[in-house]
Parts: C-alpha cells; sequence; structure tokens
DNA sequence: TTAATCATGTAACACGTTACATGATTGC
DNA sequence: GCAATCATGTAACGTGTTACATGATTAA
C-alpha cells in the first residue's frame, strides 16, 4: 500500500498533475520505492474512485491539456490514519527482497570464477551509490528552504542516512563476501 | 525473475512437489525472497508450459495425491545462464524497496511522540532479527551434512552474512535515528 | 530538417497477496 | 471425539513492469 501513500504524502505539499507528482516522486522517494509512470497515472484514477483526490482538467493550447489532483478531505485523513497507525506492521516493513542474494545462493553452481566476477560487481555498485549519496543531503538542505519547514527535512535527511548505512553495510559484507569466494575450495 | 530461478535452483538439488518446494523455499530462500504457496504453484505450471520443467503425478491413497516435478535441460540451461550472465543487471538487483522508509520520511507530518514510537518499534524488530539470524549459521552447517557439498554451504551463509550485517546496519540507524527524532524541535 | 527528448498519458501482461477448499493426522 | 494443523492445492484480485501513442520543443 505505501504507493497511494507514497502519492498522498507528496499531495500533501500542495497539488499536482500525474506528470508532477511522477517527477516529485523520483526526486523524493524513489530511493527506497520505484514507482512507473504508469502506476502512478493508474493509482491516482483509483484514489479518486476512492474519494481520497479531487482532480481538475486544466485546457492548456500550448502543450497537452492537464489534470491537476488535490487531496480531500477524505485523503487527508487517510494518510494520517496510515502514518499514525498503531497496528502497522513494522517487521513485515522491514523485510528484505533482494534478487542479488538469489544469485549469491546458488554461487555454489556458477562456478567460483563468475561469482568472484559478480561480487566485485556488486562492490563497485555499493561504492557508487554512496557517491550519490553523499549528494543528497546538500539537495535536500536546497529543497528544505522551499519547503523551509526544518521538521520535515530532519526526516528526509534520515532517509539518506539509512541508504548511506545501507550500501556502507553492504559494501563491508561485499569485500568479506569476496574474501571467502577466493578461499582455496 | 527471482522466483522461477529461486525454484530452478531448488529443483536442481533434487525432484520436488510444490508443497516440498514451498517449505524448501521458506526454509533457505525467504530471508531474501517471501513467495506465496500460490505463486509456487502458478510459476510451477508456467515453467512447465515454458519446458523448464517436467512432472509426474504420483497416486496416494493415504494422502491426497502429488504431481512431482524435475528440471528438463531446458531447465537446467536456463539455470546456469542466469547465473552466469554476464548482462545481469545487478545495480537494479541491488536496489531498496522500504515500505518503512516511506514512513519515516513522512515522519514529520505524524508528530514527533508518533514518529519516535515508530523508530523504536523498528529497533527492537532489529534485535530481535539479529538474535534470530544468529541461529542460521547452525543451522546451515546441519542442512550442508545432508548436501555435503562445502561449496554450496560457503554461499549459503554468505547470504546469512548478509542479513546479519543489514539488521545490525538498521539497528545503528536506528539508535541515531531515535536521537535524532528526540532533538529539540 | 530531422532526430532526440519532453510532456502527457494508456493498454496489456506478469507477478505478488489474500482468501478459500478439502481430506488426513495428531494432540487433548 | 473434536479442534487444530498438516498436506495439497485453486481463485480472485491488487500491484508492478513493459511497451506503446501523440503532439511540442530543442539540439545537431
Amino acid at each position: 500500500m505505501s504507493l497511494k501513500h507514497g502519492i498522498l504524502g507528496l499531495l500533501n505539499y500542495g497539488p499536482m498533475t500525474g506528470y508532477e507528482l511522477n517527477k516529485a516522486f523520483k526526486d523524493s522517494l524513489s530511493f527506497f520505492w520505484q514507482a512507473q509512470t504508469s502506476q502512478i497515472y493508474r493509482e491516482l484514477n483509483n484514489m479518486e474512485r476512492l474519494g481520497w483526490l479531487s482532480s481538475e482538467q486544466v485546457i492548456q493550447t500550448d502543450k497537452p491539456n492537464k489534470r491537476v489532483y488535490s487531496l480531500t478531505e477524505e485523503g487527508e485523513s487517510e494518510l494520517k490514519n496510515w502514518l499514525t497507525d498503531p497496528e502497522a506492521d513494522v517487521k513485515n516493513a522491514m523485510s528484505v527482497r533482494s534478487a542479488f542474494l538469489m544469485r549469491v545462493f546458488f554461487g555454489g553452481e556458477m562456478g567460483n570464477a563468475n561469482a568472484h566476477k559478480m561480487l566485485r560487481a556488486i562492490r563497485d555498485e555499493c561504492i557508487a551509490a554512496i557517491t550519490a549519496l553523499g549528494r543528497v543531503d546538500g539537495s535536500i538542505s536546497d529543497y528544505g528552504e522551499v519547503v523551509s519547514d526544518i521538521n520535515k527535512t530532519k526526516y528526509w535527511k534520515l532517509t539518506a542516512l539509512f541508504g548511506q548505512s545501507y550500501y556502507q553495510a553492504m559494501l563491508g559484507w561485499a569485500e568479506k563476501a569476496i574474501a571467502v569466494s577466493e578461499e582455496k575450495e
């Protein structure tokens, strides 16, 4: 259910079109939740049907027409409920789903040279990801000036910090894994 | 595509029924890939249609009948190809999708007391997960005696080690996040 | 001036989740 | 002997992914 609530959260900052939401999603939430353009449009329809959103068509002559969405009161209270739900299943929300660990698991079937190659690719990606995330903090601060709410950027930065810890841990693991995969068989 | 390949990987150890595969999945792969019973049965059908598997019905009188699946040659080579594919998109396979970070991101909207409560729940789950994973190594060794292939258990253990690093990093992050959420506003 | 890409979406299909079904078997 | 659960699945629906459509605008 996170896609719906991600959209609610973004629209809570102000009305937007599907196109703008898509960009906002990519700029902010996509580090920990990837959504396709098509998914966003579909969810907007569903959510309007649920009464969480209202929309209005804007005719444009220079560009294709567009449809601007805003939260209804139901939408706002749905967002608040989701955020503060004491029954929220934290454990389940934390679970890992990782395609690359599936390959690691069967590493014994691919020959050590291949396993080794894969692990080095993982290590390299970790390094790239850490570098990329190093720049996020600054760009959140920039955005924060617009939003001008320190309480928001505080939590935004925590998600970026999570990313750094995550890839740092993965990097450490990858180095160890490379060493293990090199042990005489 | 990891579900199909997880099934291929398990069937590579020997023929099994859907039911047995389901258990094997839960015992080994479910830490990093959760699959529902119904998904496994559906995929078995699909994979048989693809020619990756063959199956044979076994009539039982004491229990419901069952259908035993085995890899075909196409299935085996599909598995090998997937494992050794040099084009495999490591970066994409590493990406995070985390419902709880979505909630953290919008933490500013839920009031600090709620945010704080959520972060403590996360910390507690990390501790529980680390404790649980502490036991995995031993159970892999047990299983390893059956499989009696040190090269396999080596990679199995690496995935468990990943889990430990992951939850350890998340624990560290959660402690920091709790501190941040307590800062005077 | 034509190829790329931006801006705005839609459609079809693959995959994941939840709920249900039915006959043993085991524990109290 | 009755309730729980094991053993074997099926059906319906919700979410994610891939591919396509169409008219500006920009870069070579």
